[in-house]
RNA sequence: GGGCGGCUAGCUCAGCUGGUCAGAGCGCCUGGUUUACACCCAGGAGGUCGGGGGUUCGAGCCCCUCGCCGCCCACCA
């Protein structure tokens, strides 16, 4: 006998592992079956499972549980991502904490041995959570992005790229993190809007006395790389010192004002200084006027020797307050006003002030490989979901900047360029080969050095859908698996990583990476507040499956994956859905107890009484939305829909009104048990991909019960239900039958009880609704109710219609009338209704413009409905006045 | 500055191509425990679908407009 409730800390572990170990994750090797895989986003070695990996990992987990069900190979490919910066800065705070000796002093290689140790040592943390979710990867194939194969593949796609001249070395503006000393890209910066100054200073007129040009700028310590000041060219105010030079202060250097459509009248003085090594807009004004650029600061934002002496070696934000009290001191500041400023932030510890800065870095044509990648989408080949994305998608991708993808770390794929003395780069996949590329370019060989530096994180990571697979030394998988089936992820990752992954995937596979992106939206708490360790209101999802269970965290993740942008999660939330499980586990617990075996060979098609054609037509309607639902990767409709029919119809309707046919003695008895068998099997396998563990214990306890199970249901064929299952004839009676009982109050909890011990009877007489529920429902409830004016009439295919005799004297349960006054207000209540309904109505078909315009089913569903309102008020209102004659 | 999304019961949200669409879960109120389940059952209260205009025989659902809220992007001195 099954217990009270599911015991999800008993059962998932041991269940975890004999999945694990009965080799179910990994995809089949039958030939015939059609690939399906799906490519994990890989989480940082350095991670812990979040909310949203359990919302992303339970999707794709329900997905490729379901593929796997409906015999496909199944493949679902995890790994971790070494995660360049956030792991090299962790390992490095970790020392810093216990007291070792930096980065730097270390050394490249200890350091990096450092990080491995730690890899080692800390990295299984996420994939082992994950297991705690039920994730039903394919162990046996994880990856690392550091991998030997996928290091490959990162060296081979980065030459491939350099020979097409889609990578290249180009001295530019990057964004500089002077605390980590490295470029980062576009995307890794973040604008936070603060609270600033603007100073307005006077720049004097070269050759003028007296006269100056005022300039407004936020950062007055870049006026030490000014190279010019710059008015636009239709300024009135400012024409006649076009061409004109001022004697920049502090510096005491000359620089010429120019005329610059750059310089926006309407902004500041008008008049704008110009730091072409500082700032991306002064970069460009100075490539178009042919200015110097003059660096001022060293590689951790400290004044370099460019700056006057008294300045070097200042932190860029001393600098700021010297040079603006020096300024005042020389009478050249002439005011400073509170600006509200977008200041850059690095996106990773949001405290450090990204610097553009000008250094040598290694760049990817993004624009060129864009082009496939937008084509793609805008040809259906990868469609988003929503598709809302798709514009976010594409505007990014049609406005994309070349990616920068060197970075001056050491944790990461070191870049393979090797340099000679000359500075020339020999970009090939070993040192043997760049070696042997300088030889063929000099004539001889020369020392090379390889470049110090190492990718971006997302390089490797773009490459993750094929270079996970064997790719580019074993394409076996490559060709069985690319394209992968779906891409489930979240939108926050969607220009990192899922745009690159396109624009790689199609330059060199030549097909999108996926056929599908499922978008995820962000989860937030109960109150669509986002969480953040600052406001107390993070959920860690481990603790929620040690509460609750894996498979009611699983179900809430999908069931609210409908949300599209925020999903707000509450334990109340997780707790409905919880109890959906004890539900189904009760009512697992009720076949078994009323003998629900499955029978060897039984049919659903052939069962004859009512109640079983009718959930054969039910469940027939549910596998379909299911399947449909997955099919389609709506997560959240297929949960509702198992929610409603395992607790709205199998529960509320199915077991209810079976308890009396299953009654000792009854008729259809054994034909019901077999029919609710096979049900709960259904569902089962339905809830499956949703709820692992607990239907897969359930599949397990009732295997005793009948023929013997072949396998586990992790592999149990998903079920194929012909349409014929459908039983409309059943469904019209069955539905007449709910709304009947539905209408009696209490009827229900009766039907819990054995008729012996029914609670005294009320006699009353039979009124048209009494009629209608008893004749609609004889056969299902008569022996509910002990009738005694019911009366049998011969039908015509030689069974027995039942009808009760007008005044005859039959009997409800007493709970049935006892508030008669609350159920007059009710019949009172529902008359007023009627009549607003009837009035309604009535005054549409009364339009003439309704009846012509509108179509005809329109017209005749309000006849219809105007009939029907129309007969129940006669009919409730004679329930009506019986009720108070009674009263 | 540009773009996107949201504003539906106390809370969190469903409502697909305009015609039972005014819903669900939770919360709240009332009543109910002899053997599936109190992680339960039966019932109830509660919303002029952000405001205003328009299109239509008919609009949460389409158009315009206003108002909040949120997100993304952007080089604004």
């Amino acid at each position: 006998m099954l217990d009270k409730t599911f015991d999800p800390a008993a059962v998932e572990p041991r269940l975890y592992a004999a999945w694990e170990a009965s080799g179910a994750f990994a995809p089949t090797d039958d030939p015939g079956a059609a690939p399906f895989a799906i490519v994990i986003p890989p989480p940082n070695v350095t991670g812990q499972l979040h909310i949203g990996h359990a919302l992303n990992n339970t999707l794709q987990d329900v997905l490729i549980r379901f593929e796997r069900m409906r015999g496909k190979a199944a493949l679902w490919l995890p790994g971790t991502d070494h995660a360049g910066i956030a792991t090299q800065m962790m390992v490095e705070r970790q020392l810093a904490e216990s007291g070792n000796i930096g980065r730097r002093e270390l050394g490249r290689e200890a350091f990096i041995e450092k990080v491995w140790e730690w890899k080692s040592r800390y990295g299984g943390a996420i994939v082992q959570q994950l297991r705690r979710l039920g994730a039903s990867c394919d162990w046996s194939r994880e990856r690392f992005t550091l991998d030997e194969g996928l290091s490959a593949a990162v060296r081979k796609v980065f030459v491939t790229l350099h020979k097409q001249g889609l990578i290249y070395r180009a001295k530019r503006l990057v964004n500089w993190q002077p605390q980590l000393q490295t470029a980062v890209s576009d995307l890794e910066v973040v604008n936070v809007e603060v609270n600033g100054s603007m100073w307005r200073i006077r720049y004097p007129i070269e050759g003028e006395a007296g006269r100056h040009i005022v300039v407004a700028t936020t950062r007055p310590e870049t006026m030490l790389g000014d190279t010019a000041v710059a008015v636009h060219p239709d300024d009135e105010r400012y024409k006649d010192l076009v061409g004109k030079q001022v004697r920049l202060p502090l510096s005491d250097r000359l620089i010429p004002i120019v005329a610059d459509e750059h310089a926006d009248p309407e902004k500041g003085t008008g008049a704008v200084k110009i730091t072409p090594a500082h700032d991306f807009n002064d970069f460009r004004v100075g490539q178009r006027h042919d200015l110097p650029l003059i660096n001022i600061f060293t590689p951790d934002a400290k004044l370099n020797d460019a700056a006057p002496e008294k300045y070097r070696g200042l932190d860029r934000f001393a600098a700021r307050k010297a040079i603006v009290a020096d300024l005042e001191d020389l009478g050249l500041l002439e005011g400073v006003d509170a600006n509200r400023m977008m200041v850059p932030y690095d996106e990773k510890s949001k405290l450090v002030v990204i610097e553009p800065y000008l250094t040598d870095q290694w760049w990817v044509d993004a624009a060129t490989l864009a082009g496939p990648a937008i084509a793609a989408v805008e040809q259906g080949r990868t469609v988003f979901q929503p598709k809302v994305w798709e514009k976010t998608y594409f505007d990014w991708m049609r406005n994309i900047e070349p990616w920068c993808v060197s970075r001056q770390l050491w944790w990461g794929h070191r870049i393979p360029a090797w340099f000679a003395p000359d500075g020339t780069a020999f970009v090939e996949e070993t040192e043997d080969e760049a070696r042997a590329a300088a030889r063929a370019h000099y004539g001889r060989d020369e020392p090379l050095t390889q470049d110090e530096d190492v990718l971006d994180t997302w390089f490797s990571s773009g490459l993750w859908a094929f270079s996970t697979l064997g790719w580019p030394n074993e394409l076996k998988d490559v060709e069985r698996f690319y394209p992968t089936g779906a891409l489930i992820t979240g939108f926050d990752i969607i220009f990192f990583w899922v745009a690159r992954m396109m624009m790689l995937g199609l330059h060199f596979m030549g097909d999108a990476p996926f056929a599908k992106v499922v978008v995820n939206a962000l989860i937030r708490d109960e109150h669509g507040q986002k969480m953040s360790k600052t406001k107390g209101n993070v959920v860690d999802p481990l603790e929620l499956v040690d509460e609750y269970g894996a498979d009611a965290l699983r179900f809430t993740m999908a069931a609210l994956s409908g949300q599209v942008r925020n999903i707000s999660l509450s334990r109340q939330r997780i707790e409905g859905y919880r109890n959906f499980g004890t539900k189904l586990w009760n009512a697992a617990r009720f076949c078994q107890m009323n003998g629900c075996e499955r029978v060897d060979g039984f049919d659903p098609a052939t069962v004859k009484h009512v109640q079983n054609r009718w959930i054969r037509g039910e469940a027939l309607k549910t596998w379909r939305a299911v399947t449909d639902a997955l099919e389609a990767s709506e997560f959240a409709a297929a949960a509702d829909e198992l929610y409603r029919f395992v607790w709205n119809v199998f529960c509320d309707w199915r077991l209810e009104l079976a308890k009396p046919v299953l009654a000792p003695g009854g008729e259809a008895a054994a034909e019901t048990r077999a029919m609710t068998a096979w049900t709960l099997d259904l569902v089962l396998k339905l809830l499956h991909p949703m709820m692992p563990f607990m239907t897969e214990e359930l599949w397990e306890k009732t295997a005793s019960a009948g023929p013997p199970r072949d396998s586990m249901l992790i592999v149990a064929p998903w079920p194929q239900l012909p349409a014929s299952y459908a039983d409309p004839e059943a469904a019209a009676e069955m539905a007449l039958v709910i709304a009947a009982i539905s209408e009696g109050r209490s009827v229900r909890s009766e039907l819990n009880v054995p008729p012996s011990a029914r609670p005294p009877l009320l006699v009353t007489e039979a009124g048209p609704r009494e009629r209608r529920i008893l004749e609609a429902n004889t056969a299902a409830i008569g022996q509910l109710l002990r009738v005694d004016g019911l009366r049998f009439d011969a039908a015509a295919d030689g069974g027995a219609v039942p009808y009760l005799a007008e005044g005859a004297a039959f009997a409800l349960p007493v709970a049935e009338f006892i508030d008669l006054a609350a159920e007059r207000a009710r019949l009172a209540k529902e008359l007023a209704a009627l009549a607003g309904d009837i009035d309604r109505t009535t005054k549409k078909l009364a339009n003439p413009d309704f009846v012509a315009r509108a179509p005809e089913e329109v017209v005749d569903e309000n006849r219809e409905r105007l009939a029907d309102a129309q007969a129940a008020r006669e009919r409730l209102g004679a329930a009506l006045k019986r009720l108070e004659g009674v009263g």
